[in-house]
RNA sequence: GCGCCUGUAGCUCAAUUGGAUAGAGCAACGGAUUUCUAAUCCGUAGGUUACAGGUUCGAUUCCUGUCAGGCGCACCA
């Protein structure tokens, strides 16, 4: 890419030894400068103890490239950097040859990206659905980055929250029981699931041995539940996995793997992991004193199978529930698979707003919002465009009423009628594919044009710096961005016209940006709308 | 009490991770359309970035303190 090709020469010319894997993209900035500067000047003056102002007047002067018009040093050290419009043609034709423009080479990197993982004792929640949709979001930007990212989720089935969800759903069932388990799930679906049982075992006694055929078929049933929700937001998972495998199959040779190495020892009669070594608050406990194991030695388990299994980068995207958990699962993996990158990224809460009032969910309470009700009155795309916009490491108060009701309050309508605009220009120019697109002319002859094509050599380090740093919402900010630009020029010229020549060079921009778009939303898992109907909203 | 997160326009949020004049949308006001779909565009107004110090070429960003809010602090999962 153009871009690349001149990071390269800086590279080089300068001998910056930490610039082979692309360190120089994170000193790269979009401004109005230029198609894009950079500040590597300033860092690179503290190590080579020199005035950044003349670092950056030998990195400028470096740059000598026939793509390249103008390459200068300003003010306290910045290079900017102008291309010629020819290089800038050019690209703009590789952007519209190429499906997925910018996707890095893989570099063989395997990335886990584990989310959603819920208990299948209620239905998914709203965090469920803004983890669901961030993580699969992620993954597709790590694999366009360059790396091999898999999206997992894991099921916690079983414990004593999968027997309370059997008892909750027996005592509905059996007719001498005990007072509600004090734990129990109260939700309305607990009794549909018990209706259903019934048609099967009309009559249940309550029995332990019936607690379990409950929890059985009650998870079976809220799984395949789960999945259903999932659907409809596009949510999907490349390898499922059950706890009750890894605690058949990997548990002991975990707890034994942890004995060997020293880090288990026993006090008051418990068994205690020696987290503190890895900066945890205190040593945790995976025997209890009566002998039951924790939830906490499966957990690791889970996650040394995920290293095991060669992942590079393992990223647990987590609710705001979790938050005093990371560090102790931050220090078992140290325990033993140091050099294993490991990211917990915790996804803040989801506040539900409706005409100011506040709706609490909790799947205890049984009074709750899932995802699927909200699916039922909010168009998905909404829903997805808003979740992406925020940082995940922020609360997010959703307002219903506005989600619905008033459309400018949905930028996914305004960059979604961008494309569909695009579109409908390429249906009335008879552009099918770049094949029908000249590109051999020699300028832009229109600022604002060129500002567009410009533009779109940014959307790949966009994408890079949140596979760095999972900070999703510049994705949609972005497409924003870009769409805004479009509606503009849109709005202030007419594409189309008798002048063949100032035709085919609109087109030539309008296509590729409009690639570009289509990229972003299938990253996102927006909807790619070739037209817009009014009557839809 | 301890830990983590947060505090930016009236509201919801950005700001390329320490960069150039802190930006969008909504709400308010004024304008543009016999449309290649106005779900659009252009303009006006709105800020001592909670407060006080510090670090340096440069701070919304990093450090310290204060104030305010959220979440988490089990031999629960």
């Amino acid at each position: 890419m153009l871009i690349d090709d001149i990071l390269e020469i800086i590279a080089s010319e300068n001998r910056i030894p930490s610039a082979e894997n692309g360190e120089l993209e994170q000193f790269i900035s979009f401004t109005e400068h230029g198609d894009f500067s950079t500040n590597a000047a300033f860092s690179l003056s503290k190590t080579l103890k020199k005035n950044p102002m003349e670092v950056a007047s030998a990195l400028a002067s470096s740059i000598s490239s026939p793509a390249v018009l103008r390459s200068e040093a300003v003010k306290p050290g910045f290079v900017n950097v102008l291309f010629n419009d020819r290089a800038l043609i050019k690209e703009i034709s590789n952007i519209s040859k190429d499906e997925i423009w910018g996707a890095k080479h893989k570099k063989n990197k395997k990335v886990n990206i584990e989310f959603v993982s819920a208990n299948p004792t209620g239905p998914l929640v709203l965090v469920n659905a803004r983890a669901g949709i961030a993580g699969n979001a992620l993954c597709r930007i790590m694999n366009y980055s360059g790396y091999e990212a898999v999206s997992e989720t894991y099921v916690n089935d079983t414990g004593n929250q999968v027997r309370n969800l059997g008892a909750s759903i027996l005592h509905h069932i059996a007719v001498k029981k005990p007072d509600f388990p004090e734990n129990g799930y109260r939700g309305s679906y607990i009794k549909d699931i018990a209706e259903k049982i019934k048609t099967k075992h009309p009559s249940l006694e309550w029995s332990d041995e019936n607690i379990n055929l409950c929890a059985e078929e009650g998870k079976r049933i809220i799984l395949a539940w789960q999945k259903e929700s999932l659907k409809r937001f596009g949510i999907s998972f490349d390898s499922w996995i059950f706890e009750s495998d890894i605690r058949r199959d990997f548990l002991r040779k975990t707890e034994k793997m942890l004995r060997d190495k020293g880090y288990v020892y026993e006090s008051e009669g418990a068994s205690f992991l020696k987290t503190t070594l890895f900066n945890d608050d205190k040593d945790r406990v995976i025997y209890k004193s009566n002998g039951e194991m924790t939830y906490f030695l499966p957990d690791i388990a889970y996650h040394f199978y995920k290293a095991e299994r060669g992942f590079d980068r393992i990223i647990d995207i987590l609710g705001p529930d979790h938050h005093g958990y990371t560090s102790r699962i931050k220090a078992s993996l140290m325990m033993l698979y140091p050099k294993k990158e490991f990211d917990i990224i915790i996804a803040q809460i989801v506040t539900l707003l409706k005409n100011n009032e506040k709706y609490e969910m909790s799947k205890r309470s049984g009074d709750f919002i899932s995802m699927d009700e909200l699916a039922d009155e909010i168009d998905p795309d909404v829903i997805k465009f808003l979740v992406l916009s925020r940082k995940l490491s922020q609360p997010f108060n959703f307002d219903i009423e506005k989600a619905k009701e008033t459309t400018m309050e949905n930028p996914v309508y305004y960059v979604q009628y961008a494309y569909a605009r695009l579109s409908s220009l390429m249906k009335n120019a008879s552009v099918k594919d770049c094949s029908d697109i000249s590109y051999s002319f020699e300028g832009f002859d229109d600022p604002s044009l060129r500002k567009i094509a410009s533009k779109l050599l940014e959307f790949p380090y966009t994408v890079y710096s949140i596979a760095n740093n999972y900070e999703i919402q510049k994705l949609p900010n972005y497409a924003v961005s870009l769409s805004a630009l479009i509606h503009s020029y849109y709005h202030d010229n007419r594409i189309i016209t008798d002048d063949r020549d100032s035709t085919m060079k609109r087109i030539a921009v309008l296509f590729a940006a409009r690639r570009i778009l289509k990229i972003s939303f299938e990253m996102m898992g927006i909807t790619v709308k070739e037209r817009m109907d009014k009557n839809e909203v």
